[in-house]
DNA sequence: CAGTTATTTCAGTAACAACAGAAATTACTG
DNA sequence: CAGTAATTTCTGTTGTTACTGAAATAACTG
């Protein structure tokens, strides 16, 4: 397998994308070479056709392993670990959010929810203040308990859903439908 | 107005979650402080209450409002622009959404356009790489359309929708509710 | 229109994250 | 268990972005 000019396109791109959301380019283009690569490939291989040093190839793998997005998978006689994708574009998305949100929702949550804890012995932050911090607090929980519910409908009905698009909405209960 | 041990603490986590969503710590920093306060303030006072230089803080509240964040308000009498976050942690967040998307999902759009586009006088190409870059294109072509017509819904109906969570899905056509 | 205040631009510095290459570790093989 | 292959860890370097402080510009005032 070499690297078309079509695929370092794509490749380059998605690594570009990654550094904008927080994501280190390496990992992005090793995903994006991994989602287009019909076989499983070995840490040498990366390497040498994205042209980036070994061991960054294997700081990279790692980070990806602990957002679970690719798998290893083992070829008899060969003891090289090879990698690939884990799951389809739609997995891939909920996989990321699950991610995004354990690493980086949750702690705020935490951190909101002991706000409103300190608040009750706190006599020198204004009341305003209080509010704005409880309305954010309200809001971030709001959003994680949809999110809760919602991640856990089979991925049938999250397509489903999604293809409905603006549809969802005459089905509000007291709501004429159009 | 003087930051409270609480704000503090709310500023200094907000401005860390930002590194990792890729946006800049002092002007998630300063968000975080409007957002907060009150009162509309000027440039001066966020630069001292955060302790970053002058020049910083124009810069990043060039960068909020280039996000439609945040919004001035000048006061009679006072030269100075004063500026405080715009609307509620809803419609922060749909602003949030609409600014990551044009500037990041549509570009990704456009490229995998233009890559399907080459791809028909490409025999270079893998058809099974291309046909994963298809696949990417449909899947974000739909996430993209789904968003337009959601985006579209008001501010209410969206909020009855996320207090529904799951719920919604019982009024998938051809499935029995429970 | 000289003087003052507010804001922006710019250039250099500092801080940080990404990375390469070497060294060390681990896992295998005959 | 020596030798080899694969992987990881570590250290120093590079490249990038954030930031400061100074200078320039713009906006207002008496």
């Amino acid at each position: 397998m070499n690297i078309t000019p079509l695929m370092e396109r794509y490749i380059l791109h998605w690594g570009e994308m990654g550094t904008r959301w927080g994501v280190n380019r390496t990992v992005s283009q090793i995903h994006a070479l991994l989602y287009l690569s019909p076989e499983a490939m070995n840490a040498e291989q990366i390497s040498s056709l994205l042209s980036v040093a070994r061991s960054n190839v294997s700081t990279s793998i790692k980070e990806l392993q602990s957002w679970d997005l690719i798998e290893v998978s083992n070829v008899l006689g060969d003891r090289r670990d090879h990698f690939k994708v884990k799951g389809d574009t739609w997995e891939m998305l909920l996989t990321i959010i699950e991610g995004r949100k354990r690493r980086e929702i949750d702690p705020i949550l935490t951190m909101l929810r002991q706000c409103e804890l300190e608040m009750h012995n706190d006599h020198e932050t204004p009341e305003s203040v209080k509010d704005q911090i409880r309305q954010m607090t309200n809001f971030v929980s709001t959003l994680t308990e949809w999110y809760a519910q919602v991640s856990e409908l089979p991925k049938g009905t999250l397509i489903t859903l999604m293809n409905m698009g603006a549809k969802v909405a005459k089905f509000i209960p007291g709501k004429k439908k159009d």
